[in-house]
RNA sequence: GGGCGGGUAGCUCAGUUGGCUAGAGCGCUGCUCUUACACGGCAGAAGUCACAGGUUCAAAUCCUGUUCCGCCCA
């Protein structure tokens, strides 16, 4: 007999359990001889603080992570930090800014101290929280990005990268963030449609006065770098134009009118402005052409000295002030209202700058071929697998990788230059003392650093040793799940992918699980600036880690987004309350050696049958869904098992024997505690906080098969004979307790009122009904219960018809006015019912094509509705 | 412009390979604090499965088209 609090009170021994995971290393993994299941963590930034999707992220791989152990597995999750290159470097410069400093002032050294300094002291408290959530990482293979061994994993694999040629250095067209100062990927630009305007600028005839052709472009400024305009060749507008020349308004160069095929006809004008230095095209078409690049911006997005007047200004400030000067010169023909599709940072929102700037890059063709490959021979698969087409399709398109960024916090570019500019750069672990070249020591290393994503690509084997070829490495690798949001399927997903098979020969990972993105209740994605974020550590606090976790993984519906209310934590919350309850009850009344395995020798009696015929039935699905990772589906089936069918019937009709005077007390507790443990198992991968205190409440009274449910497979369990038989035994019976129950509730009559009831019923159902009328009884709140053959209707009886059985509530008198409208209202339906399914009966293609189970049903379906109208009608006209 | 996902009860969402009367939670209505639980119990109302065609004995489910919403890519 044990007492435990009335009320779930989950903040009473959470703690407690993280701690304990934690000092007593309960997820630390060494190989053996077991199958492996590994999973690496998505490492957050080291500055992040846990918010939604982490917690979304995390419970997800924490699931998969318990289930596995459960069922056998040395399952191992790899925790770690990532450094975040630019936005880390962003947060710090912001701080510098408040003391008035740059990250000039204080010099590379010295900010770097500053940052490791800051990392040391504010990172990383997301890991707490991840700890706080129940996560089941091993804790001592925590890694963080710029660890030594990650650093070398960096080096090592860039420096065989650009020892087979793959990595190159050039001036290039690139993304440059003006804010950030960097160069960016490609994929790290994020376009957005823009209100904005198209401007049709004049740019005079050279040498006929008067005449002009009339460009559009939605970036004015940047005409101060034309070198030419183009027209598509088979534009017969420009025919007449070949050979002759235009002069750019204000600057005065002569541009030369080129022909280009990439020259869209349709917009604007027809002839477009060509800026090789300030815009991609037009980059390529200057190479096309041979055309000279005019530098009109800098890296600051101001206008440098090749913009005359306007040196020196924003290019915004530019803007204005160029196309006030045009219109004062009647340069300007028109100005349209247009969209378009702006490229902003990713970090910082600010609208990039193209640049032609000297970068690092990587070639990624070679890269994709074998990424493509490997999914082609089904290695790598995706859940839902509806996002294996775009991935495959950003492959087939994909562009040479600008790994090289203008920050300091990163893993510096391995590169080192002698001062004699003939000598070829090196790529080595450590500078070289002297030039292998000609033997100068004056040697400088480069300024860049990697793209943050260099070295997360590298993360599933970088943080088990690579380039070593340890006993980790090849016991853990490749991991079997990657569990991340869509949102970094390029930036990152794709990249481990390609990385995996050019190093280790072997993708990462087997499945890819993509989960949604969490939204408020509105659907608007939560973010600080919209101030619609729900903090899971505020949730923690008021509704309990379990909660949390049991609503995330409930509305982890594959391939969908979440869209989170407080609703969600509160139903979490009571359901955790339902199963806490259940388990008081049963605790109240265990004794020592109530556990113990169930055989054909135990009396079990219908309901313990019934129960654990469905405890496996929902168990083996909840395992099936876990597989999957299916976890919304693997909780509303413990939801509705634990619920609907433990708590709402089994737990009811135990009570005969708990309480009563009914024999069998023995038996009941053997099984209540059977299937609690179960339902403690199976739960225990989204509920690990309320299942282990269950568990060791339940440890305390009874031997238990294990000291926790992480030890224990509950997922299978000796299969007991007549389950069958037990299920439509008992359903025989909820049908007859549904019955009674709707009538009393539509009648109105109390709870606590006892009532007459009976059926009419025969044969074998007679017998099943016969021998548990206690259950009914209990069930329906009778205090009168009969069945036969020959039971009649009392004049004041309510009537139901339950397949076979027909049953009959005794009602106040004063009440046969509702039961008569009562009665009427379900003939109607089953008449509705009736003639539905007669005319798919009566229609012979049906009958003779369709599978003759399915015909089967519905033979039988017509016969009970005309069995229960029958009875209903012949019940009605008596009472009239 | 190309691709993907979605439209099912007032709200948020399930719905396996087409096949019992399309389900759940919340909300709503009625009864109820019955010795595990009022974070509870019992009962009930509520749906033209976006629209239009098609395939099929049978369509929420498959196909075509339309429309609206969201996302990704160019």
């Amino acid at each position: 007999m044990k007492e435990i609090p009335k009320r779930y009170a989950p903040e009473d021994y959470e703690k407690k359990w993280a701690d304990k995971w934690l000092r007593e290393k309960t997820f630390s993994s060494v190989p053996d001889e077991r199958k492996p299941y590994t999973i690496v963590i998505p490492p957050p930034n080291v500055t992040g603080v846990l918010h939604m999707g982490h917690a979304l992220n995390n419970v997800l791989q924490d699931i998969i992570i318990r289930f596995r152990r459960i069922t056998g597995f040395n399952s191992m999750w790899l925790p770690g930090t990532d450094h975040g290159g630019i936005a880390t470097q962003n947060v710090v410069e912001k701080m510098l800014l408040e003391e008035g400093l740059t990250r000039h002032d204080l010099g590379r050294e010295k900010f770097l101290e500053r940052m490791w300094r800051w990392k040391d002291e504010s990172g990383g408290s997301i890991i707490g929280q991840l700890q706080r959530l129940g996560c089941g990482c091993d804790w001592d293979r925590l890694r963080f990005t710029m660890d030594p061994e990650c650093s070398r994993a960096v080096k090592e694999a860039f420096i065989r990268l650009y020892e087979k040629g793959m990595i190159y250095r050039g001036e290039y067209m690139i993304n440059w963030c003006p804010r950030c100062s960097t160069a960016l990927s490609d994929i790290e630009v994020e376009h957005q449609e823009e209100k904005s305007s198209l401007w049709y600028i004049k740019y005079p005839l050279k040498g006929s006065p008067g005449e002009y052709v009339s460009v559009a472009t939605t970036r004015p400024e940047t005409m101060l770098g034309d070198t030419a305009v183009a027209v598509n060749p088979d534009d017969k507008r420009y025919s007449s134009l070949a050979g002759k020349k235009l002069l750019l308004p204000v600057i005065g160069r002569e541009l030369e009118i080129i022909s280009d095929s990439f020259v869209d006809s349709g917009f604007g004008t027809g002839a477009v402005k060509v800026t090789p230095g300030h815009d991609p095209n037009d980059f390529e078409m200057g190479r096309r052409h041979g055309l000279e690049t005019v530098r009109v911006i800098d890296e600051n997005a101001r206008m440098t000295d090749e913009a005359g007047v306007f040196s020196g200004m924003d290019r915004y400030e530019c803007r204005k002030k160029l196309v006030e000067r045009l219109k004062d010169e009647g340069l300007i023909e028109k100005i349209e209202d247009y969209r378009l599709s702006a490229g902003r940072c990713y970090r910082c929102s600010t609208v990039i700058e193209p640049l032609i700037s000297e970068q690092w890059f990587l070639k990624m063709k070679p890269l994709a071929e074998k990424a493509l490959k490997a999914s082609r021979e089904g290695k790598v698969s995706f859940v839902p697998a509806s996002w294996e087409k775009p991935y495959l399709n950003w492959l087939e398109n994909i562009h040479d990788w600008c790994i090289s960024r203008q920050i300091w916090w990163g893993h510096r570019i391995p590169v080192y230059y002698c001062s004699n500019e003939e000598c070829p750069p090196v790529a080595a672990f450590e500078m070289p003392d002297k030039c292998p070249g000609c033997g100068s020591g004056d040697i400088t290393q480069d300024e860049d650093v990697l793209d943050t994503w260099f070295s997360s690509a590298l993360w599933p084997f970088s943080t088990l040793g690579w380039p070593d070829e340890g006993k980790d490495l090849k016991y853990y690798y490749p991991t079997d799940v990657l569990v991340t949001g869509h949102e970094i399927l390029y930036l990152w997903v794709a990249r481990m992918v390609m990385m995996g098979l050019e190093m280790m020969g072997e993708a990462p990972f087997e499945n890819v699980d993509i989960h949604g993105i969490i939204r408020d209740e509105h659907g608007n994605k939560m973010s600080k600036s919209k101030g619609n974020v729900i903090d899971p550590l505020v949730i923690i606090e008021e509704f309990g880690t379990d909660a949390l976790r049991f609503a995330l993984a409930k509305s982890a519906v594959p391939g969908r987004d979440i869209q989170l209310s407080d609703d969600d934590f509160t139903g979490a919350r009571n359901f955790s309350n339902k199963l806490w309850n259940a388990a008081r009850l049963i605790l109240a009344n265990v004794e020592a050696d109530d556990f113990g395995p169930l055989d054909e020798t135990e009396d079990l009696e219908l309901a313990d049958r019934w129960i654990l015929a469905q405890a496996e039935r929902y168990a083996g699905e909840t395992e099936k869904a876990y597989r999957e990772f299916n976890t919304a589906r693997a909780c509303r089936l413990m939801y509705e098992f634990t619920w609907s069918l433990f708590c709402d019937w089994y737990l009811e009709l135990v009570k005969l024997r708990l309480y009563g005077s009914k024999p069998g007390g023995k038996t009941a507790r053997k099984v209540l505690l059977n299937v609690l443990i179960r339902i403690l198992g199976i739960l225990h991968p989204v509920m690990p906080f309320i299942t282990s205190q269950l568990w060791e409440y339940i440890s305390a009274e009874a031997e238990l098969p294990s000291e926790s449910p992480l030890d224990y497979n509950c997922f299978s369990s000796p299969e007991l004979e007549g389950t069958e038989e037990a299920m439509e035994k008992m359903k025989l019976i909820i049908d007859v307790v549904s019955g009674i129950r709707n009538i009393r509730g539509e009648s109105g009559i109390q709870p606590s009122a006892g009532i007459r009831g009976a059926v009419r019923v025969s044969g074998a159902a007679l017998d099943i009904i016969n021998s548990h009328s206690d259950y009914i009884k209990l069930l329906a709140g009778l205090n009168e219960f009969e069945a036969g053959v020959d039971i009649k209707r009392g004049a004041s009886d309510s009537v139901a018809v339950c397949g076979a059985a027909t049953v009959y509530v005794r009602l106040p008198e004063e009440l046969r006015k509702q039961e008569i409208s009562r009665l009427s209202k379900r003939i109607k339906e089953v008449q509705g019912l009736l003639e539905n399914a007669n005319r798919k009966l009566s229609n012979r293609d049906f009958t003779s094509r369709a599978p003759e189970e399915v015909v089967e049903k519905a033979r039988e379906r017509a016969a009970s509705f005309e069995n229960e109208l029958e009875k209903l009608e012949k019940t009605l006209e008596g009472m009239i």
